[in-house]
DNA sequence: ACCTGAACACCGTTCAAGT
DNA sequence: ACCTGAACACCGTTCAAGT
């Protein structure tokens, strides 16, 4: 039981660059297409057969989630830059559009994002970093509650689902910049406690 | 060109008999599979072929809309029961939730919904009745904003888009009552005038 | 005028055969 | 151990042929 496939060996340099070539394809198409994009296509830009790319990426959300890593260190590094602020009202306004555009990657991501969410089942990769992104935002919320900055009866996961909201409303196109702002303001002093605006 | 197909004669028995069965079949299929389901089911459970199906609707979004042709009038009838109410600001809440209601008629209705509104093409069958939508809750807002009960930089359209949101996650099964009930009560608080509460 | 079912196209997924 | 391309299944859409 001991000789399995994946032990920490360097895996073959070919098995590289196939990988490589898929993520950078996958990522392109789903940039053009949203992330319904076909897997058949993805494959043939790659250049491999479409068998290759089941194995290494069993589902679409396995590939997708891949594609997103890159995406989250941004959003982790953004993070730092937020704790500088020291303002827990503008930091937790700051985190709410960095995630806002983090859902806005591809169009189409919200959909998976919520469902992975949902079922709350260990196979579907995206489940881990959204719990994540829940637990991070409920502690900016937290903060800003402290100093006074949001009103206590809101949850760090509702203002992850109006983040969700915002970006599936962008993605859907239907909408211009000016209505999505008034929808932020809106959703602002939805939280905000009114009394301390200092 | 004046003989052509529809004139105001009545059509055929078998026609009205097929177009009744779609019908009936379409809403089952969109209830149990949600706006994706396949159409070739719907043609079989129907007893047709599918180019029947397409001969009465051409498009997906034809159907769709003939099937909430239904729902639509339910609102209508919802707006009369709303204008008894006299409170412009109880008026225009209950109104959000009628929408929020049609708007989850079916699974991934949403989506639809708010593509019609984007590509604003006379084609799209689901353009006319989101567009009426769209006015009827401009009226509430305007009404609730003379009572001043409502903030005078909200449109119905924010929260035109705001009920969409809440029943795109109510679609999407994430979430149990009590966050979508935080969620609404923050929007709630979002588009309110803090004073006016009487 | 309307219907039918076969036909085509496209894509996700798997499997037998290669190296 | 990994790759390949053929094969299968499913579905949307159209078309030639029927009545």
């Amino acid at each position: 039981m001991s000789a399995k496939g994946q032990q920490g060996r360097k895996p073959r340099a070919d098995v590289q660059r196939n990988r490589a070539a898929l993520l950078e394809a996958a990522q392109r198409h789903f940039l053009r297409a949203g992330v319904g994009a076909s897997l058949e296509a993805v494959a043939k830009e790659a250049g491999v057969g479409p068998a290759t790319l089941y194995r290494h990426f069993p589902t679409r959300e396995a590939l997708l989630a891949a594609v997103l890593q890159t995406r989250s260190e941004e959003l982790v590094a953004r993070q730092e830059d937020i704790a500088l602020l020291g303002d827990a009202s503008e930091a937790l306004r700051q985190w709410l559009r960095a995630l806002e555009e983090y859902f806005s990657a591809f169009s189409g991501l919200p959909e998976p994002l919520m469902a992975a969410v949902r079922e709350r089942e260990p196979d579907n990769p995206l489940t881990l970093p959204c719990d994540e992104l829940i637990a991070t935002t409920d502690e900016y919320v937290r903060a800003a509650q402290l100093a006074g900055h949001a009103r206590p009866s809101v949850k760090g996961y509702d203002l992850y689902l109006a983040a969700v909201s915002v970006a599936w409303i962008k993605g859907s196109g239907a909408t211009d910049e000016e209505s999505l702002d008034r929808l932020r303001a809106l959703i602002e002093s939805g939280y905000r406690e009114q009394d301390g605006e200092e």
